[in-house]
DNA sequence: TGACGAATGTATCAGTTTGATATATATTTA
DNA sequence: TAAATATATATCAAACTGATACATTCGTCA
């Protein structure tokens, strides 16, 4: 049972705490996943049918009023599949900041733009962040309501400690090239 | 002049600074970018191919001995190309961390595999830390003879800014995960 | 000296994923 | 009631990765 794609894992994933459409599932990858991992639609609906091919997945019909919806549930194999994927060693963690990419070749482009990138960059994090906390503080609340709480509330920590560092960076990048 | 794919203005530039080998444009992004940037052979060749049929790079043959070598060089149409991509605002940072991934589903799998995720993470963080921090030294004691030192070490203070956030947080989650 | 592994160098390809778009219906808002 | 937004599935060209193939040269250890 060799692990290829990782979307597999992540809708198996998402599949492990409740029963849902391609569109759910979408949904909860671009609120509770957005910050440290994405897909599109054009990944997940051919991996939701490969699933079910597979046995890793059932559909049903949940059809209301004229609204077509089909809900997905993981299976025991499943499960032992995405238990096999979460035990085997991480393969790879990415960053891809095009910010600083763009900071790497600011000398083409002088101190003024390279200030404007970070500007922006602390902008996305301050705007961010307060939700990061939010979602923190209704985690703590929750937390012994339910076990999956706990994991959830480490990656939005996570989120937290990143952003704080990213805030900081900021700050100190701006006044070493505001110092002349 | 619509800025299409991304590993063009990488190309771009690194060439902005010197002329390279598509081999030698590989080994820059695996060190001084791996941070926050990487590409792959199947998209430096053909870009560099397609770059010079645009007009925005030029290659020459480099040949030495029986070592066949092609180098690339930027024209001054490509030097418009990237200060236009470098002048426009950044589209999309993304943060791909199976690490995290893996945690969030971390419910299934329970807290020793959680725990362990975390100390290979931390492992890792840790073992290219003192790279970052001495990269830093080396761009701090030569800041003056090239500007272009002044970017480089901006984005390698990120990545030192960031990586001690993470060992702090990896502190805590595993604090977190431990307390019961 | 010679053998063997590592580094230099170019190149391609199947498979994965994105980003955009198409289509259709239901619900909310003005 | 009209328009905008949300729900829902689906596809496709284009981008990119990871692996692999191939050839040569350099370094090093015996």
């Amino acid at each position: 049972m060799a692990i290829e794609k990782k979307i597999d894992c992540v809708i198996l994933g998402l599949l492990s705490h409740e029963d849902l459409t391609g569109y759910e599932i979408k949904k909860r990858m671009d609120t509770f996943l957005k910050y440290f991992w994405g897909a599109s639609y054009g990944s997940i609906y051919p991996a939701l049918s490969d699933l079910v091919k597979r046995g890793l997945a059932g559909k049903r019909d949940g059809a209301e009023n004229n609204r077509r919806k089909i809900i997905y549930s993981i299976t025991e194999e499943g499960r032992s599949y995405l238990k096999e994927w979460l035990r085997i060693p991480v393969e790879k963690d990415e960053l891809r900041y095009e910010t600083l990419l763009k900071l790497f070749f600011g000398n083409e482009a002088g101190v003024l733009q390279a200030i404007s990138h970070i500007d922006a960059f602390e902008e996305k994090i301050k705007s961010e962040l307060p939700y990061l906390i939010g979602a923190a503080d209704t985690l703590k609340n929750h937390i012994e309501m339910d076990d999956t709480h706990k994991y959830y509330l480490l990656t939005v920590e996570f989120g937290i400690k990143t952003y704080r560092a990213y805030l900081e960076w900021c700050k100190e990048a701006k006044a070493m090239l505001e110092k002349e």
